[in-house]
DNA sequence: GCATTGATGTGATATAGGTCACAAATTTTC
DNA sequence: GAAAATTTGTGACCTATATCACATCAATGC
């Protein structure tokens, strides 16, 4: 398991054994259960999570009582809610599982012990936020320009593996479409 | 004008004389005049804008033709083609000047070797992108659970400053609606 | 292995917001 | 400072998508 945090560093910095077992000393191995939450809209959100097996989500409740799906995450992405993990406020989102998951979590504060400790990681998570904006900037347009079925068509290119774990009915909260909708599409 | 620049960044990172003169020697001076383009689709981007006078917006224009406003910078922003900056890849996006401008800017090349010569600088781009995520993220939930009228309110309420210097059909077009409908909203 | 819960499909109907068209007001430009 | 360009308002009409209501089907828990 710790090799597929090894190797999503490696994408972008590489690592000896030794700072490999560094990078690993500041995070801590967590185990959930399928409907377990591991981020509560009001509470404090202690941790970023990496994936090493299992799916989440996480979303928002609107004020109407309705939910949107921000994030999905499996093997090999990570997950919090950045707003309340990095400004050390309380979470306005939710994270839970979608199945039985584990993964490496961090701390803020282990997060910068990590990154003085070893510079690279900051270059690391630079790169990694960097990509992140790229991509939501990219959801913003699709929201914006793209009707239900091409949001739905791109999901389906961006993202083959996740159609078959998870229902439509959540893929159509994250589209920001209606399941009925996105039933009368998928035919 | 040097002085918004270092202000923006010992809001995050404390700059002696001398650091603030390294980091102002990695950057250029640019300045341009209302409708001119420093961005545009199917080019390359060499540079991030540190924007200290004027205003500018950056957009995307769909397949039919469509624009829709991704984001606009006035004094104190930054604003790229992250995409394009950032992969080195032509940009998918225009940006033009609102208003006359003024801008510090700095290639990816620039910005890497100041990160390496002072690594605070690192530790403020990663803050800096990091807010940026947090605030496309609540774009990306408010697209998905506002309407026109809560959108268009929350607008003002985030960039009052900005009401009285941007057309309503510009801000119809950021906000993901028509300016008809917007017009309608504003009573 | 049955019972509960969740997922999916589909009809009928409602509606927010889009589109088109025109006129008036305002701003910009030379 | 007149002409051109841009912005704004508003009516009439259209449409994509939401909502509600069932029915069926699949998955999961004990």
């Amino acid at each position: 398991m710790e090799e597929i945090l090894r190797r999503q560093i490696e994408k972008i910095v590489p690592l000896t054994d030794d700072e490999f077992q560094l990078v690993l000393s500041h995070f801590s191995v967590g185990k959930y259960k399928k409907h377990q939450y591991i981020v509560q809209q009001e509470n404090p959100v202690p941790y970023v999570h990496f994936v090493v097996k299992g799916l989440l989500k996480s979303f928002y409740i609107d004020k109407s009582g309705k939910s949107h799906i921000l994030q999905f995450a499996m093997e090999d992405w990570w997950i919090t809610d950045n707003q309340g993990f990095y400004n050390n406020q309380n979470a306005t989102l939710n994270i839970d599982c979608l199945e039985d998951a584990q993964t490496y979590y961090i701390t803020l504060d282990n997060r910068e012990k990590l990154c003085a400790e070893l510079q690279k990681m900051e270059f690391f998570f630079l790169q990694k936020m960097t990509a992140g904006n790229i991509a939501l900037q990219n959801r913003i347009l699709s929201l914006m320009s793209k009707n239900s079925e091409e949001r739905y068509t791109q999901f389906i290119q961006l993202y083959p593996d996740l159609i078959h774990r998870i229902p439509k009915t959540l893929i159509a909260s994250y589209l920001g479409i209606s399941r009925e909708t996105l039933s009368r599409l998928s035919h």
